[in-house]
DNA sequence: GTCTATAACATGATAGAC
DNA sequence: GTCTATCATGTTATAGAC
C-alpha cells in the first residue's frame, strides 16, 4: 500500500520535473512575458491547468525553473587568479550555460523581478570578485566592469549571436579576453608584477 | 487659407512627434511587450485610437519611435585610435543614450525584431572597429569583444543600473576602461607604441 | 487526482457616430 | 479629423465534471 502511494508521489514529481525543464527552455528562448503556461504545458503534454495546480502562478513556475545556485567562491587573490577565474566562469558560459540562468538573463531588461535577480546575482560576484583585484584602489569598480564585460560577450554570443562571436572558439575569446581582464584588474600599467 | 491649412499641418506634426517621444520614453522604459497603445496615448494626452491611426500599428510606432542613425564614421586605424574611439562612443552612452537606442536595447533580448535591429547594427560597429584594431589577427573578433564589452559596460549602467557602476564617473570608467581595450586591440604584450 | 469548461480581464485593432 | 464603442483574441486563474 506504501509503495502505491510512493509512486503517484514519484509520478508526481517527475511531472512537476518535465514540466519545470519545459518552462526553463520556454522561458529561457522567449523570455518571461512571451512565455505562456499554454506553451510549457503543452510542451510537457499536460493540461495548462494542472500547470497552475502545481505552481499556483506562472511567477512561481519562473521562479523555481530559474532558482540557481549562485556559486560565490569568493576565494583567490593574486594577479593571474582574477582573470582566470573571470574566465573561468566565462568558459562555464560559452560552453552551454544553464538553462535557468539564460532564462534569467533573457528576461532582465523587460521584467523588473528578472533584473533583482540579476542584479543581486552580479553584485555578489562583483564583491565577490572586488577582493581579489590586486590593485589597490577602485576593486569593486573594476570587478564591476569586468564582470559586465563579461556579461556583454555573454550576451553577444548567447542570446544576441552575433556571427562574430559564435564563429570564434570559446578558447581563443578567452585567450583574447585574457589580458584585457588583466590590464581591467593591474593598477600600473607596468606588465609584470614583479616590478621592473 | 493656405495658412489655415499649413497651421493643420503643423498641429498634425507636432502631435506626431509628442506621441514619439512619449512612444520613445514608454518603450524604454518598459520594453515593446510591455509598453501599450493606450499608456503611450494617455502620456501623450490624445486618445489611442489617434495613435493607430497615425502609425497604423504598434510595431510601426516602435519603428519610428527607434530609427536611429547609426553614425558608420568608418575612419583611423592606429594604435590608441581604437581605443580612443570605442571609449568615444562610451562616453557619449553613459552620459545618456538617445532615448531610442535605450529602446531598441531594451526590447533586444525578448522581441526579434529589435534584437535584428542590433544584430545589424553591432555588426556594422563591429567590421566598421574591426579595420581599426592595430593586430594582425583575429581583427574581427576583437573588434567584436570590444563592442560587446562596451555593451555590456552600458547594459549594467543604463538598463541593469548596477550600484557599483551607476556611483563611478564616466570618466573614471572610461580611464579604466582603455587599457582593457588596448589590451584587446594589441597583439603582443608590449606595454608602449614605440618599442623599448 | 486529473482535466474540461469558463470566468474575468487586458490588449491590439476596427467600425462608425459626431 | 477626432473620439466612443466594440470586436476578436489571448492571458491567468478558478470551479466543477470525470
Amino acid at each position: 500500500m506504501t509503495s502505491l502511494r510512493q509512486t503517484r508521489a514519484d509520478r508526481r514529481r517527475v511531472t512537476e520535473e518535465r514540466i519545470l525543464d519545459k518552462a526553463r527552455e520556454e522561458f529561457a528562448a522567449k523570455g518571461f512575458d512571451r512565455t505562456t503556461i499554454r506553451a510549457v504545458a503543452g510542451a510537457a503534454g499536460v493540461d495548462p491547468a494542472l500547470v497552475m495546480q502545481y505552481f499556483g502562478s506562472k511567477r512561481e513556475l519562473f521562479g523555481r525553473a530559474v532558482q540557481t545556485f549562485t556559486p560565490p567562491a569568493p576565494e583567490a587573490a593574486d594577479a593571474d587568479a582574477f582573470a582566470d577565474r573571470m574566465l573561468a566562469t566565462l568558459g562555464l558560459k560559452l560552453g552551454g550555460l544553464p538553462e535557468g540562468t539564460l532564462a534569467v538573463l533573457r528576461s532582465m531588461l523587460t521584467d523588473p523581478a528578472a533584473a533583482d535577480h540579476v542584479r543581486t546575482a552580479l553584485g555578489g560576484q562583483i564583491s565577490g570578485a572586488g577582493a581579489a583585484v590586486p590593485a589597490p584602489d577602485d576593486r569593486e569598480l573594476r570587478a564591476a566592469l569586468a564582470v559586465t564585460t563579461l556579461l556583454g560577450v555573454t550576451i553577444g554570443h548567447q542570446l544576441l549571436e552575433l556571427p562574430a562571436l559564435c564563429e570564434a572558439s570559446p578558447d581563443r575569446i578567452a585567450a583574447l579576453l585574457r589580458p584585457a581582464l588583466n590590464a581591467l584588474a593591474e593598477a600600473a600599467p607596468g606588465p609584470d608584477t614583479t616590478g621592473a
